[in-house]
DNA sequence: CATGTCACG
DNA sequence: ACGTACGTGACATGA
């Protein structure tokens, strides 16, 4: 009987052109977990639930003799066979571990919820079934959790009954049929949905897999002598204190501060608390030997605490290597982001912190490749403002702060000091982020009105920006949504209207930065994408990419095609997307990541 | 589980 | 008179 339905739903699987399918595994992380059983559905209301006959299944033998995985593979595998589902990278990560290259990767819910900028919990098929299918998943749909009845995915027998182990493949069946029908009438989200999003699983199941060797013993010696400077440290904190106390804890380094010894408070935290944090600390400094030592612990124990005790740690157990997790549907602006671990904030800024990065090593005879956009940010708004002067900087090859100090400062370039490109840099940076006259004045240490004046030259200068920006506001607080060139849209759902004027401006902050950050992850991952394609070629693969930080890719590369191989991904990374200015990528090699940079 | 802090682009 | 540059994830503390 059981034979019999598996065979049934295994030929109607082989004529379907496209069909949904979930896995049910014993563990979320796909880096530990076993594969317990599948669930499909052709068209909705239809599902199935097939368990997968592995060392796992104990007392029911579901399926005995009959190997399921294998009888599944070819149908996995097949390119033509399109596949529906929620957070596919999971699925390949997990299937790739049975050896199951699954191919045909069509639409992705998460994706989907994404790109349509419904409000978070976009992996929450509860909701989203709620949302866009008026369906509420009740407790008894739920197989497992059934009080006494205790049944694990792997006891379940063969089912077609409804159930919450079949039916979540027809609820993300029907979830995909209600949001692509709304999201493929909409050109710039069908683009970025297809164009960027969908092929991107893939290319980032692969970086993820691939993993990133790291020197454990470096990192090893590293963490001892971070708990002599961390004991050294806090013995001069506790006797500067006149006594001990919790250098971690930012209370009793308040109490100790302010109400002990009668600092000055500079700042308060959100809930009121005088602050202790580094802005804050630095500038007691200057008076307070206490301050000075309180900052150099935290930054010592940050090191410690979050990177050399724990990547060694994150080394698994058969490839050696660190697999971090990229997540495609966190950010407002379209950036991943990077976790367990985050491989996007390993130190650089500081020589201690770069020692970490020493830790991360290349294979022998490889050899690690960064690739680097310069500048891109910058670049997408002299391309978005067609602001005459900012492209025409960019296509002379001018150092931009350089540039950017010599309009405003009304110096010729070649007599531009440190200090007036340090301000411009300042200036720069502070327009992506829409900055205010307030914020620009306190980041460079000069008075409000200074600020204010130095703004409205770069205004004056560059007028096709300040022109940009205000078609941005009006663009968000038309439209309710800012685009970027890849399609992607920042929804800011009531706030750009917002009487609230703090709100409003926040909102209007976001609409400007938006479209620059979110361009700029269209631009890499394109390129990521395309990248993959070319390395898919390679037989036998000398070159594996292994992290993506923002505007930067990093590789491992086998000695014997260096230098192509440089000159391969400088060319795919320039030439991603097309833009009024040219983009410019710097590529480094070393040993270590730190050295590659 | 919220808070404060700090690592990154 | 007010607060005030964008976007993240991880850690330790302490209720």
């Amino acid at each position: 009987m059981d034979k019999h339905i598996f065979f049934d739903w295994l030929q109607q699987l082989n004529k379907a052109t496209i069909f949904s399918f979930t896995l049910k595994t014993n563990d979320l992380n796909a880096w530990h977990s076993k594969l317990l059983g599948f669930s499909f559905a052709i068209l909705p209301g239809e599902a199935v639930y097939l368990p997968v006959l592995n060392d796992s299944l104990k007392k029911p033998k579901p399926l005995d003799h009959i190997d399921v995985l294998e009888k599944l593979k070819p149908i996995l595998e097949n390119e033509k066979a399109l596949k529906i589902g929620t957070n596919i990278k999971f699925n390949i990560n997990v299937l790739a571990h049975y050896g199951i290259n699954l191919r045909g990767i069509a639409y992705d819910t998460m994706l989907e919820s994404y790109v349509l900028g419904d409000d978070k919990s976009h992996n929450d098929i509860n909701k989203l079934a709620n949302q866009y299918l008026h369906h509420k998943i009740d407790d008894s749909e739920k197989i497992i959790n059934q009080g006494h009845n205790k049944l694990t995915f792997n006891q379940i027998n063969i089912a077609q009954t409804p159930s919450y182990g079949t039916n979540t493949a027809d609820i993300t069946l029907r979830l995909h049929l209600a949001m692509w029908s709304k999201l493929q009438n909409i050109g710039e989200i069908r683009k970025v949905f297809s164009e960027i999003d969908m092929p991107l699983v893939t290319v980032l199941s692969y970086i993820e897999r691939t993993g990133v060797l790291i020197d454990s013993a470096i990192l090893w010696m590293h963490s001892q002598s971070l708990t002599e400077t961390l004991n050294t440290l806090a013995i001069k904190a506790y006797k500067l204190a006149g006594e001990p106390f919790n250098l971690s804890s930012p209370q009793q380094i308040q109490k100790i501060l302010y109400d002990k010894q009668k600092l000055p408070v500079i700042k308060k935290t959100p809930r009121g608390a005088p602050s202790t944090n580094e802005e804050v600390l630095t500038q007691l400094a200057l008076h307070y030997p206490l301050a000075k030592v309180i900052l150099e612990y935290r930054s010592q124990a940050k090191l410690k605490t979050t990177y050399t005790d724990k990547l060694p740690l994150m080394i698994h157990p058969i490839s050696g290597r660190i697999h971090t997790s990229y997540h495609q549907t966190v950010t407002t602006t379209g950036r991943l982001t990077s976790s367990n671990p985050n491989l996007q904030n390993i130190p650089i800024r500081t020589s201690e912190g770069r020692r970490v990065r020493q830790a991360f090593i290349a294979p022998k005879n490889y050899l690690i490749v960064t690739a680097d956009y310069s500048q891109i940010e910058l670049r997408i708004i002299a391309h978005l403002s067609q602001d005459l002067g900012l492209l025409a900087a960019f296509a002379e090859e001018k150092d931009i702060h350089c540039a950017t100090a010599a309009e405003i400062f009304n110096v010729p370039l070649n007599q531009v000091s440190r200090e007036q490109r340090r301000s411009a840099k300042a200036i720069n940076f502070g327009l992506i982020y829409g900055m205010s006259p307030f914020s620009l004045a306190k980041r460079l240490g000069i008075t409000q009105n200074e600020a204010q004046h130095y703004m409205h030259r770069y205004f004056q200068r560059y007028s096709g920006v300040l022109t940009y920006i205000k078609h941005a506001r009006q663009q968000a607080a038309k439209n309710g949504y800012i685009s970027t060139l890849g399609g992607r849209r920042l929804y800011l759902p009531k706030v750009i209207s917002s009487s609230n004027r703090m709100h409003r401006k926040s909102a209007e902050r976001a609409a400007i930065n938006a479209p620059m950050q979110g361009t700029a992850a269209d631009i890499i991952k394109r390129a990521m994408i395309d990248i993959y394609d070319w390395i898919a070629q390679q037989n036998p693969p000398l070159v594996r990419m292994i992290m993506q930080v923002h505007d930067e890719l990093v590789f491992e590369v086998h000695e014997s095609v260096i230098h192509v191989s440089v000159e391969k991904i400088r060319k795919l990374m320039e030439n991603s997307m097309s833009l009024t200015v040219s983009l410019k990528v710097e590529v480094k090699i070393g040993i270590n990541w730190d050295e590659a940079h």
